[in-house]
DNA sequence: TTGAAAGCGCTAACAT
DNA sequence: ATGTTAGCGCTTTCAA
């Protein structure tokens, strides 16, 4: 059996408040007794019980992330991120997948008794929208990643989609690029990452003066790298001609990379490919992807900044915050340079 | 503040052992009595506190998942595999991250109060080695994964590597290849996943009487896909002949297949590549990668299922557990292909 | 500076 | 079938 507060002021002499404020390094101890706690501690092995800990605290470090699926590139990343910066602060992650936009899943997971197990939950819905905003006021403090649910009450951390899709799409523009694909438009929704830089991409095509042409566009729901293959796949079955790709993020891309060399279409040279997200293969395809770097690892920060003061009991009103954006340009945009060396960042 | 046991006792109109008794499903309680308590239930919004169950139960039904980077899709895919399992067995997976390999971080991780927090830890380590098998006999049940330290103590689940690299390298043999390189051996240790595929290799050449060359080994520390493109270069730039490639994993092989692609050095053509773990990219580079399905998810669900045993008290021997491997052909060693579809699994 | 004791919310032994 | 109560290990008033 474990050694217990009682067990350490037993051995040392005291009582359990002395052993307790050794432990947490309070002061009003005399040198002499903590030398002798500690020595007791150490004797035993002692470690103080969390679980104690927290039921009379009300306070776990813990804080909850839950994202669609670990296994997109995106989401593994961001994980890291946030369990980076939760570490810097003391702060352990638990990680939970909702799998990749079951809005049942999410509710559940919002409604969970596990919520008790954590101070505060950031959350990555995919599968609720708008309609469902009421649903994310729980009791516990909340703060909301991504696009499918804006204004609903919690504090909000997401990227600059419309205007980072607008210079992705732009910079295809100015490497003289005049009919441009768009690779994983929901054409159902009006909000979420998809409709926000699918505006981003219509917006770019506006103000350089081009023709939108609804063939040019491809649905696709899923944003894995298998539906980005097949969907080009019969894209280019379709024979629309077209020298310019967005594809909504990186996977999508990389898929689509797949089909191009399968067909023999060329890139750069007959189709300049930009992506989003900036995961790190992007540096390791072939050839080497241009992507938007969204900010990842400043969402995450900011997001536990917030959460954490709403954990602290701060009440100002919700706030939507935003990161910076940035165009990381690669091989599938620019130079052929099959010799050129690996991608760098930057 | 939250509904406690208490609040919809009083608000029934009964003790909160009755309560209690309805909570958790237990007999024993009269049909009129249930109905009155779950109704106080909803009205009131009640949560069982999980912390307080834990610290009266001694069991939290959270277990702890370490790996050293999320952000490796081997791990990535071996988390997603245990949480599925988990959540069936009604458990919440704590995953850590070890940093690569890090020993210390490792150690820390092994002693650090949070293990508290969990009920047992699945622990797959890649800084600490067969001399610190000490280390891992923690007071709470843990299961190793991986190939770093055997006869430990706890419970071991691992793949066949050395079976499953025999055969990886059989498979090019029996496609014609000759000169097989061999890309991201560890020549400094003699456990570990490297120093075990590394005799697979060996021993897959001996039994077809093919000569062993020290110049188609190639040393790689850090298995990334960008060590991976790095390595070959530099193998490429020795300009020893070779006409297969086993990587000790994917990232590593699609590193390669980039690095190859670069120098113009067609594959399977010229050189034909197998890989090693199966990650969903394999399906989708380009070409696409056949490669060494070691069993994950078997992994997963043997490595859960003897966790449990061992937190339910359990008290056999220390078993080593090892999955299935198969190998999983594609167009790296296959034909050429490009046209083909995407591959498939199998 | 240190000690005694209450109580966080729950479960289960024991009592009725 | 239901109620009373001790206690899981900790922190924290309140006293000494």
């Amino acid at each position: 059996m474990a050694a217990t507060l009682h067990d350490v002021a037993r051995e040392a002499g005291v009582s359990i408040k002395t052993v307790s404020n050794v432990v947490n390094d309070r002061r009003h101890v005399a040198a002499a007794t903590r030398s002798r706690v500690l020595e007791a501690v150490t004797r035993l092995g002692y470690r103080p019980n969390l679980t104690a800990r927290t039921l009379r605290n009300g306070r776990s470090n813990v804080i909850g992330l839950a994202v669609p699926e670990l296994t997109l590139a995106y989401f593994a990343q961001l994980a890291d991120d946030v369990m980076r910066e939760a570490e810097e602060r003391g702060l352990v992650v638990m990680i939970e997948q909702t799998r990749g936009g079951d809005r049942g899943r999410e509710i559940e997971l919002l409604q969970s008794p596990r919520r008790q197990l954590t101070d505060g939950l950031l959350f990555s819905p995919l599968g609720m929208s708008q309609d469902d905003a009421a649903l994310v006021n729980i009791d516990s403090p909340i703060v909301l990643l991504g696009e499918r649910i804006f204004d609903a009450g919690p504090d909000h951390v997401t990227m600059q989609n419309t205007e980072a899709a607008e210079a992705a799409t732009r910079h295809l523009i100015e490497r003289g690029r005049r009919r441009i694909a768009v690779l994983g438009v929901h054409p159902w929704e009006t909000l979420g990452s998809a409709a926000l830089r699918y505006e981003g991409y219509r917006r770019a095509l506006e103000v350089a003066g081009l023709p939108f042409e609804q063939e040019l566009v491809i649905d696709i729901e899923y944003w894995h790298r298998r539906n980005g293959a097949g969907a080009l796949h019969d894209f280019l079955d379709r024979g629309v001609p077209f020298d310019g790709l967005f594809a909504m993020n990186d996977e999508l891309a990389l898929g689509a990379l797949r089909a191009m060399q399968e067909r023999g279409v060329r890139v750069p040279d007959d189709v300049a490919v930009i992506g989003f997200d900036n995961i790190e293969e992007a540096q390791y395809s072939s050839p080497s992807l241009t992507s938007v770097e969204p900010g990842r690892a400043e969402i995450a920060r900011i997001a536990i900044d917030v959460l954490l003061e709403r954990i602290e009991g701060v009440t100002v009103a919700p706030r939507e915050l935003r990161s910076q954006f940035s165009i990381i340009e690669r091989e599938s945009s620019g130079t052929s340079g099959l010799w050129g060396s690996p991608g760098r960042l930057s």
